[in-house]
DNA sequence: GGATGTGAATGCATTCACAGCA
DNA sequence: TGCTGTGAATGCATTCACATCC
């Protein structure tokens, strides 16, 4: 659904709102600095549930607890990262996810030269120890920064571990059984996407 | 659009029939590694144009000629890179954007202290010689990979120096000119969507 | 009055069914 | 027969208009 990744923006919106010391939002407030309209907001929130005060709006703090639950982000989430390369390491180091309340626990190469090397807090070790390391921390979500042609075979392997969530920086499409998720960040398409948009906007060509 | 995106997968799909020597592919067949439906596929080539033969196919050379055309990577797009962490400095070695006719053409950072150091081919050049670069090198998009509460002075530099295509990694949505085109890539948002589904899938919590 | 929540209407994307061409 | 291209039908997301509640 297309909503969800909205609440996501309305969770981060919030939680600048609580630092700020606010306490109650009404949907046009928490819909403008995202470029959004109220009714979208309302309607994304009312899907999930009746969660505002007619006349006064939602209630920060209530409406952050809400959403987190929804988003199943009200606890920590241990993460498994397969392939160290530049996107790897930087990923592994990403404060972002622990923020958010993901908890990298293991990272694996396939490059026994690699292996042995620290990343940040963890060592990074060798793909034979992926289910032993699942298997004691109980990690269900993997993150997948490995060249193309390798990304089939690690998704396998990280199933075959008990993982059931794939987030995927390799530029392929990956067939995962169906009580898989699967979600694909490529970064060379995202750019595509902007140059198909910059073509009919753009006169000169810089050349 | 929506079909721009998958655009994108059947060029790399394309691309991968030509490396094995294939010289027609169905709308079947160029759907199914993607996990779509032929029909989709016609549509959404149908849209920008006729590039098939009824009863043949298309042609593996021709269409890839007519996507990149589409997607407007025909051509080397000039990129510069805002924000040298550990992110930003993956991004500026990854060799998926060059093989897709992105080039980057200058990193920057704020930081005094990283400025001068080298990140791959490239040296990390300060905030001020951004003008200067965007004008020598006629570049037109611009990748910001800074913490979010920079991140909107660092878009509003960009547009100043005659950025139109802003691929942004920050964890914040960015207020940009309508001749300016935005593409927000968030990571931390991406595993939330994960769990989300997660969510309704996995019945232990691993506690 | 000020705000939420929601049925009705619109618009967009996808799927279906099939005409038409090699 | 095999395959593309496309009007018609369906389904989903968004917007509009308004009933409802503090």
């Amino acid at each position: 659904m297309a909503a969800v990744f909205r609440l996501s923006l309305y969770l981060r919106e919030l939680t600048e709102f609580q630092k700020a010391g606010v306490k109650t939002v009404s949907s046009l407030r928490l819909s403008t600095g995202l470029g959004l309209t109220d009714v979208r907001v309302r309607k994304d929130l009312a899907y999930f549930g009746q969660f505002g005060y007619p006349g006064v709006g939602y209630r920060v703090d209530e409406l952050i607890t809400e959403l987190k639950r929804i988003l199943g982000t009200d606890r920590v989430w241990d993460v498994v990262l397969i392939g160290c390369g530049n996107l790897g390491s930087a990923l592994a180091a990403y404060k972002g996810f622990r923020r958010q309340g993901f908890r990298i626990v293991g990272v694996f190469d396939i490059d026994p030269k690699k292996v042995g090397r620290r990343v940040g807090e963890l060592t990074i070790q060798p793909m034979e120890e992926l289910s032993k390391t699942t298997a004691r921390t109980g990690a269900r979500v993997g993150i997948i920064s490995v060249p193309a042609d390798q990304a089939q075979k690690v998704a396998d392997q990280l199933v075959a571990a008990g993982i059931r969530g794939i987030l995927n920086f390799a530029c392929t499409a990956l067939a995962t059984p169906a009580n898989v998720v699967e979600n694909s960040v490529n970064l060379a398409i995202r750019l595509e996407q902007l140059t198909f948009q910059l073509r009919s906007l753009v006169q000169d060509s810089g050349a």
